[in-house]
RNA sequence: GGGCGUGUAGCUCAGCGGGAGAGCGCCCGCUUCACACGCGGGAGGUCACUGGUUCGAUCCCAGUCACGCCCACCA
């Protein structure tokens, strides 16, 4: 028989019976207590990365212990259309063919990217599923199949009865090469090397001047006035005059406005309302007029007609130009910023007004705020509790309209005369115009407006399902950092607005994985690291106890080693196993204990189950998985396998077999939710199965045992003091039996130093003694501490007598 | 600029008020009848730096230096 053990075929065998034999499947039920997480759903486009497989390990640790301990337990799975994401996918692929979307039209367009997602769709279950997932598969929802679709209706048509949406007309990012707005999460900044323009605009009644600084000459034609800090004595007297803006040579006022900056550049600012955030609102708060000069392809408008067509670049030249023949550039320096890009294209954005729909947040956000601060909800950790807070706080009314072809259309019908009807349908909203012509707004939603009802959405509602009734509201949600204020805190308003209670209870906010190099993992740099190539090289089980290790601190370099540890839990797990599975013989598990390496070992895996418990309550599932690691390699197999192993051989010792069958179990068990094949895999080959490991319950607390965690320990005092000194203590009955079948002196050459070793206790008995003897430490220390001291002392003199004769 | 976080063995990381830890790598000894993906032993750390609190600090507090991430409207 091979040695090692081989997961290959393995994972899979079990991953198929699971699912057949319906053991993932969660069906509601009024008699026991429901345990929900909808794992986010991946976007469609993609295939799951580093991070979503740590997401998958964690998140399914817990739904099989839950399940183990009882839960009616359901993990719903399911995919999302990611509007901008998917049909940028698939511009690119008809790109390649040599056509585009708007060659091909919308109706042409939307089926491609549905046979685009009939392709690749299947492709992030099938990651799922070898991963080990224990989803409820049957359950697949796609945040665009039709029941979603009227989930997604029923959200609008309802904040739009509320009065919170609305339409508007404001600077908002807009991606030239998507030709849509994005909201602020959208984008990515990065430092960009522009040159910073000084140019002089000539005061209107010929006094002088006033410099200003601009990064984009092209907008200048745009400018309505110049501002000022009012309390900038340089430019004090000049507020209330006249600027001419140079190449158009308008007139524009100067005005004073404390969002300048005196600091920067020559303290005074140009307003270009139509193309700043920034000088947006100082323009609406000083009453100015709107002019663009960049349309929606990021090139110059016709305007004015002498740019029209241009690009900013060329436009930029011929507004320097047309300075520079003037004498009106001071300076140009180079300058370093920040700019904001697409995410998904890393276009730059341009920041233009336009006609967009909004969600008011005020009213909507209030109840997450106080179930947030009421920990209703508790996201984990503390730190980024309070960021989650603070997030929702400061939430801006949020841009929901996008204008593109993939995803949901607004629910929004306008008649020949320009009157808008809201419906959830097309018959309703003829309906509700009195059976008028309408046509419909052609914008779709931002994709994380349908992502925010994924808790719901997916048992039913707006119908009254029983799923609904015994999953919602749900437990558990896990995600990345940077998508708290996208989804968890959206998710959390709708289903306190929509259902009256939040969605769950706890949220992981999981570490990142980084690529080996320390940089993030991406396609595109080549960092990337496929978790199937992983789970291929070491199968799931080491993959997912890896990403386990991995995932407790904020960021965290993707390490071989973890995983490396991984397989070698398993294989070690699959040894001991076999060493007690070939010598069964007759025997059945049974907890028959009568010796001291049996009372041990259970109440060693007692102990650690109540650990794990602790651990994994708190989600600490770095620490949960090296407690199973060192159960396993010391405990169990170092020292309990090594202590029975001349007993087991014998055919007539059925006791002390039928235990180990029993220890075993209860190993399996502690180690299933980490390890879910392997321990399954083992589980099978046990006499006497009632049911699959997968279901079966998990361990008990047994008082009976908690006395006997320290039974050990002077064998194992002594096992150290042999090794490192050759010398072996005085033991006697139980413990000299052990201690002789665990050290094997035979196995061992005792070329220990008793000098070396007798030099250490000194040591450690003269510091003992030194703290003992400090009469502030004996009053103050805490009794224990000082109690244990006191027992270390005693032992090390113990140790060094037996030395030293 | 704001927020969060990290600096511990060659590498990746645990620990976080009372004797410096794990895995990998390295050195030495073992084919031993569950496992060489193994067993036993070992080398290797002023726990970033400087102060403070404490009987006692890698751990708590303050500051410094380095690095990372998220957010932000200095044109």
């Amino acid at each position: 028989m091979d040695a090692r053990y081989n997961p290959e075929g393995v994972e899979e065998r079990w991953q198929q019976t699971w699912e057949t034999e319906g053991l993932y499947n969660a069906e509601p039920d009024a008699s026991r207590e429901s345990y929900v997480y909808a794992f986010p759903p991946p976007n469609v486009t993609g295939e799951l990365h580093m991070g979503h497989a740590l997401q998958v390990s964690l998140g399914d640790l817990v739904m099989r212990l839950k399940r183990m301990q009882g839960f009616n337990v359901l993990f719903q799975t399911g995919y999302d259309h990611a509007g901008i994401s998917t049909q940028a996918a698939v511009e690119k692929q008809l790109e390649r063919e040599g056509t585009s979307r708007k060659e091909l039209g919308r109706e042409a367009f939307e089926a491609r990217v549905w046979d685009w997602l009939r392709e690749y769709g299947g492709k992030i279950m099938f990651q799922f599923r070898r991963l080990g997932a224990s989803m409820d598969y049957r359950r697949e929802r796609f945040t665009m199949d039709a029941g979603y679709v009227r989930a997604v209706m029923r959200f609008f048509v309802h904040l739009y009865r509320k009065g919170w949406i609305y339409r508007a007309n404001r600077i908002i990012n807009w991606c030239p090469f998507h030709e849509t707005s994005l909201s602020d999460l959208e984008l990515v900044h990065v430092d960009v090397d522009d040159a910073l323009t000084t140019i002089r605009y000539p005061l209107a009644d010929g006094s002088g001047h006033i410099a200003i600084a601009t990064v984009r000459p092209a907008t200048i034609p745009a400018d309505v006035a110049v501002a000022v800090h009012p309390e900038d004595g340089r430019y004090r007297d000049l507020v209330g005059k006249e600027a001419i803006v140079p190449f158009t040579e308008r007139r524009v006022p100067i005005i004073a406005d404390e969002r300048v900056e005196p600091e920067f550049g020559t303290g005074a600012l140009k307003i270009t309302p139509g193309h700043d955030p920034v000088d947006f609102e100082i323009g609406r708060d000083h009453g100015l007029p709107e002019p663009m000069v960049i349309g929606p392809d990021g090139r110059m408008n016709d305007a004015i007609p002498e740019l029209a067509g241009l690009s900013q670049d060329e436009a930029s030249e011929r507004v320097l130009a047309w300075c520079r023949e003037r004498d009106l550039i001071e300076k140009r320096e180079s300058y370093r910023h920040s700019v904001a890009l697409c995410e998904r294209c890393e276009s730059r954005i341009e920041p233009l007004i336009s006609l967009q729909w909004w969600c008011a947040m005020d009213e909507l956000k209030r109840p997450a705020i106080t179930a947030l601060r009421e920990r209703r909800v508790a996201y984990h950790p503390e730190s980024q509790h309070r960021f989650a807070i603070d997030s929702l706080e400061n939430a801006p009314d949020w841009c929901i309209s996008r204008q593109l072809w993939w995803g949901h259309q607004l629910p929004i019908w306008t008649d020949a005369d320009g009157e808008t009807y809201c419906a959830e349908t097309e018959d309703e909203a003829r309906e509700l115009a009195g059976g008028k012509e309408l046509k419909r707004d052609e914008d779709v939603l931002d994709t994380w407006f349908s992502s925010a009802l994924w808790p719901f959405a997916t048992l039913g509602w707006p119908d009254e399902t029983e799923d609904l009734k015994s999953f919602y509201p749900g437990d558990l949600q896990t995600t990345a950092r940077e998508i708290i204020r996208l989804w968890e805190n959206r998710m959390i308003l709708s289903g306190l607005e929509l259902l009256g209670d939040v969605p769950f209870t706890d949220v992981i906010i999981h570490s990142t994985v980084l690529a080996p190099d320390g940089r993030r993992m991406s396609k595109s740099l080549g960092t990337g690291i496929d978790p199937l190539d992983v789970v291929a090289e070491y199968g799931a089980d080491a993959t997912r106890y890896g990403l386990l290790k991995m995932s407790s601190t904020q960021d965290v370099r993707f390490s071989h080693g973890f995983i490396e540890e991984g397989r070698k839990l398993a294989n070690k797990l699959w040894n001991v196993a076999r060493l007690i599975l070939t010598n069964a013989g007759d025997a059945k598990p049974a907890l028959e204990p009568r010796d001291l390496e049996e009372r041990w070992i259970l109440a060693r895996l007692d102990a650690t189950r109540a650990q794990l418990e602790e651990h994994w309550d708190l989600f600490e599932f770095a620490a949960g998985a090296n407690a199973l690691y060192h159960l396993t390699f010391d405990d169990f197999c170092d020292w309990y396998a090594e202590a029975i192993k001349p007993r087991l051989q014998d055919p007539t010792d059925r006791a002390v077999r039928a235990t180990a069958l029993a220890a075993l179990e209860r190993l399996l068990a502690l180690l299933h939710p980490v390890m879910p094949h392997v321990t399954e895999e083992i589980w099978s080959q046990l006499p006497d199965r009632q049911s699959r490991l997968i279901v079966a319950p998990w361990p008990e607390p047994d008082e009976r045992f908690s006395a006997d965690v320290q039974a050990l320990d002077r064998v194992q005092e002594a096992a150290a003091l042999f090794r490192r000194s050759g010398v072996t203590a005085k033991l006697d009955g139980d413990e000299r039996r052990i201690f002789e079948a665990v050290v094997r002196p035979s196995r061992v050459k005792a070329d220990g130093d008793a000098g070396a070793e007798i030099e250490r206790l000194r040591k450690e008995i003269a510091r003992a003694e030194g703290m003992l003897g400090n009469e502030r430490f004996v009053e103050r220390a805490p009794a224990d501490v000082v109690e244990a001291e006191r027992e270390k002392l005693a032992r090390y003199r113990r140790e060094l007598e037996a030395l030293t004769g």
